[in-house]
DNA sequence: CGTACTATAAACAGGC
DNA sequence: AGCCTGTTTATAGTAC
């Protein structure tokens, strides 16, 4: 309310803008990365395509996972059979049995059925942060089974090599150490099946699944397959200790070169067939890793997926473990053969499957709608630099469209803040961030605006933990983090830590962004201050926040048109989804598409975090805003609908592919919960410490 | 080119 | 005196 005195400029302009535009960028550049696969674009990758590549590689886990299992369960059948009816031809043992045709649905009875699956995949809620871990978790666990399922080679090999030698030596003897091998063998399964299941109820505790309790979670049944549970134990420890040195074993193995072409024959075909297309998209989730060396080097380095931190990494467990040794220990005392283990694999497989359906129809969705959409302007754009709003460079259109990696920084602003893991083509290198202090940094508003809905909520983490820069203007921000709040209403320091614990990148040069936050709620008008008993809160005028943006849309031509375009289509989409004030832009089709399908997956995030669902409700409102924009452009005649924001028009007009941000946050807005957690400002309240630590 | 908007920087004032 | 909060002004970059 002071504000009055400030010059008319309060009237907010297009705060949003900048997320908007920039929106386009990221979603294209993702898209085409994920597509264009293989090469991992370690400069121009941004959080979106961090996020998918990450699906992604969630997805060729669980295939390889599977792979595995089946390969693995085809190999004990075959073993089976040899041992059972010896009588077949030594000599070629090794293939006979591959060619018997097992499905794959009866051998794995470690599996939990489909409805199970569906069931859980179905309850449960996973929130990014979840995910992310799901998917690291995933990753260990792959690496062990990647093991195991080595070791199991080599016990196949040696039982093959055995038999021919049995053979030739003398028959009973034979059959005594077929069993054994079969036991071993049937170890391995064990072994697979309780690291599932292990996995599955790690899940459970966390709370990530809920298996309702009439239905047999997890069965374990699998596992009974005919083993006694003390040998299979003396086995899992022989079979663990082996693991443990498989480096030693590798060498080994060396000797059974035969067993091995034999088994690769079967098994490993598969499974460079299977992996390989994956394994294209992306270079890191080359599926096949190559287990002695990860093994052995991941050993020796300590890097071991389980391990880090002197922490053991299994789901749900966190035992410290000094060294890795002692790891190692842990991990065979602690995460042997389980029920447990072997359920949370399951688990994990199913999420992965899960997760891969529902990427695989994402992506679908999303191709089908960019080119139904931005058929041109897409292209163009191309590699944006979606995140950085720091980089001094605008993309100009000009610029944008001639290249992406054209972004230079401006000398000014050396301030980049990248993301170490993703790295935007736009975006500095981290260390120049560090270095600098607060400079300025003009980045086009355009930039600012990338984030889809599935980035927003795949990115939340991301923001969160990158040091780049977010999307959206600092107005768009407070706002968020006051409607946040419970009560609408947040002091100054409040919307400090939410900055700051939201976003890593507000936990560096505190005093810019504390001065441009100062600033913004003294600038806008759609920022009250309100005297509290404690002291001033701020307040969102939402009338004003809304009214600040159609100023500028409704100049734009080019807007203009695209809306009505766009209209269209979105017509009937937004009657359907909003009633309210649909934006004619193409926005409104990312929030139907959204509502229909991805919404689930989204929801759950946002549910489960909170602030994602802010995050989204806030690119929604730049999303509304925009497309009330363009109402108003149509006809003025009504004002302040919803949010609007310049933003949009300018993203509109020259980035038709908005929608597809647009269609993140929309979702994400729609579930969004505002229930803002003050306790989780409290924790981060800290951690501006950091910032000025910098 | 002018306007609008945003970010950044900084001066300044009042209160604790 | 120092810090925080809040206001205001100036400057610069970008988009239209």
């Amino acid at each position: 309310m002071m504000q009055e005195s400030g010059t008319e400029t309060k009237s907010n302009g297009s705060a949003i803008q900048n997320g908007a535009s920039g929106g386009n960028h990221l979603l294209e550049c993702s898209l085409r990365e994920v597509r264009s696969n293989g090469e991992t674009p370690s400069v121009e990758i941004g959080a979106a395509d961090l996020a998918h590549l990450q699906q992604q590689q969630a997805l060729q886990v669980a295939r390889q996972l599977l792979l595995q299992q089946q390969q693995q369960q085809q190999q004990q059948q075959q073993q089976q059979q040899q041992v059972s009816g010896l009588k077949s031809p030594k000599r070629n043992d090794k293939q006979p049995a591959l060619q018997v045709p097992v499905s794959v649905a009866m051998m794995t009875p470690q599996v939990i059925t489909p409805q199970q699956m569906q069931q859980i995949l179905q309850q449960q809620v996973l929130t990014p942060q979840q995910l992310q871990v799901l998917l690291q978790q995933q990753q260990a666990l792959m690496l062990q089974q990647q093991q195991l399922q080595e070791f199991y080679k080599k016990q196949q090999e040696q039982l093959q090599l055995q038999l021919l030698q049995q053979q030739h030596a003398g028959k009973q003897p034979k059959e005594q150490q077929v069993a054994t091998q079969q036991l071993a063998f049937q170890q391995q399964l064990l072994q697979m099946q309780q690291l599932q299941q292990q996995h599955l109820l790690s899940l459970q505790r966390q709370g990530l699944l809920t298996i309702q309790p009439g239905q047999p979670t997890l069965p374990l049944q699998p596992l009974a397959q005919g083993m006694i549970p003390t040998e299979l134990q003396q086995l899992w420890k022989e079979v663990t200790s082996s693991h443990t040195a498989e480096e030693a074993a590798s060498n080994n193995h060396s000797s059974l070169d035969l067993s091995t072409t034999c088994v690769s024959s079967s098994a490993p075909s598969k499974t460079s067939l299977i992996i390989n297309p994956h394994a294209s998209t992306n270079g890191q989730l080359s599926v096949h890793t190559p287990k002695r060396e990860s093994l052995s080097h991941e050993e020796h380095s300590h890097s071991h997926p389980l391990y880090g931190h002197g922490v053991c990494k299994w789901p749900g467990c966190e035992a410290v473990c000094e060294d890795f040794q002692s790891f190692l220990k842990h991990l065979n005392s602690e995460h042997a053969l389980d029920d447990r283990s072997t359920a949370q694999c399951r688990v994990q497989m199913q999420v992965v499957q899960q997760l891969e359906l529902q990427l695989a129809k994402d992506k679908e969705r999303l191709q089908a709608m960019m080119t139904h959409l931005h058929v041109k302007s897409t292209e163009p754009k191309a590699t944006p630099q979606p995140l950085n709003l720091v980089s001094s460079v605008t993309l100009s259109k000009t610029a944008s469209e001639a290249s992406p990696q054209s972004l230079p920084h401006t000398p000014t602003t050396p301030t980049a803040p990248i993301t170490p893991v993703t790295q935007g083509p736009s975006v500095i290198t981290t260390t120049s961030m560090h270095n600098v202090g607060p400079i300025r940094r003009r980045y086009s508003d355009k930039y600012n605006v990338p984030i889809s809905s599935a980035d927003i909520a795949q990115n939340q983490e991301f923001y969160k933990n990158a040091e780049v820069r977010p999307p959206f203007t600092y107005a768009s921000l407070i706002r968020q983090a006051i409607l946040e709040s419970p009560e609408k209403q947040l002091t100054l320091n409040e919307i400090y830590n939410w900055f700051t614990r939201m976003f890593a990148y507000f936990r560096r040069n505190a005093a810019t962004w504390k001065n441009a936050v100062r600033h913004n709620l003294s600038l806008h008008k759609c920022f009250v201050r309100v005297e509290n008993v404690k002291g001033a809160v701020w307040t969102v005028d939402e009338l004003e926040f809304q009214k600040r943006r159609p100023q500028k849309i409704s100049g734009n031509p080019s807007l203009i048109k695209n809306i009505q375009t766009s209209h269209t289509y979105c017509t009937p989409l937004n009657a359907a989804l909003q009633g309210e004030e649909a934006a004619l832009s193409p926005l409104c089709l990312w929030k139907a598409s959204m509502a229909e399908n991805s919404i689930p997956l989204y929801t759950t995030a946002s549910m489960g975090n909170p602030t994602l669902g802010n995050l989204a409700s806030a690119m929604r409102e730049e999303l509304n805003g925009a497309m009330e924009h363009t109402n108003s452009n149509g006809s003025d005649s009504s004002p302040g609908r919803s949010p609007m924001q310049a933003m949009h028009p300018v993203h509109v007009k020259e980035e038709p592919l908005d929608p597809d941000e647009n269609e993140g946050p929309l979702s994400l807005v729609t579930t969004a919960n505002h229930s803002p957690d003050f306790d989780h400002d409290r924790d981060y309240e800290d951690e501006p410490v950091n910032e000025d630590i910098e």
